[in-house]
DNA sequence: CTGGATGCAAAGGTTTTGCACGCTA
DNA sequence: TAGCGTGCAAAACCTTTGCATCCAG
């Protein structure tokens, strides 16, 4: 099973890396203008296939569809409740965000922490 | 619009109170074992509108629905990638988990810190 | 050439909603 | 008694999938 390397694919990866944490239909809408015949059916493929390799992210969240960031490098997201858009925030941030209990011009409302990984029952 | 204490939703916090991280479905056949007449839509109505009030906490997560809690005090979140399940993980917990990539049994791949609040736009 | 990738459309599963009736406060 | 809550069923919504065809390696 070798990964092939597809115009529809190029063109989702740069459209979603011009993209501030985009849903599937948000990058659907934005890759169609670049290439209309490209397909729903598709760029939820493409998607789950770069989440899968990690070479992007998807972000799940309560009451909205998932959104998706190319950004590499470790940072955490701090999302809107009112409209939902999502903004990064970075290493150097962290910390004042925890004492100050805002990112920037983003104010804090609550904060989660999840790991993902194995379970005990898992490891059999 | 006051809110009004009726026997499902009694029977709802219960059950999700002696549950572990359930799915609204895994919660509602529970909830029908107690009293089938309860319906799925209430169910979905009741633990939107619990967790709109800070009752309990609605988990979000890729490709699986979502997960309820009704722990109050502050705690973090082990989700296993394999089967889905959900464990606690707490502050004391937490330093360890972040030196050895393990919360006790629980093997740690990646972490993720969210941050919800208002963002600058939604605080006209 | 081979088999992964795509487009299309239909199906899937979760969650929401409209409506008439029931029941709490 | 007023109006929030409920049950039922249909709808909405996001996402996945089957299949025939296409095309990258």
């Amino acid at each position: 099973m070798t990964l092939r390397n597809t115009k529809q694919k190029k063109i989702i990866m740069d459209v979603l890396r011009c993209s501030d944490h985009p849903t599937a239909s948000e990058l659907y809408a934005a890759v169609r203008e670049e290439n209309p015949s490209i397909s729903r059916g598709t760029v939820f493929r493409v998607l789950s296939q770069f989440a899968q390799n990690g070479e992007i992210l998807k972000l799940s969240f309560a009451d909205s569809p998932a959104r998706f960031d190319a950004r590499l490098c470790a940072h955490a997201h701090a999302r809107c409740i009112y409209c939902g858009k999502v903004f990064d925030v970075f290493d150097d941030e962290l910390s004042p965000a925890f004492e100050k209990r805002r990112a920037g011009e983003f104010e804090i409302y609550s904060a989660s922490l999840e790991f993902s990984g194995c379970c005990p029952d898992c490891k059999a």
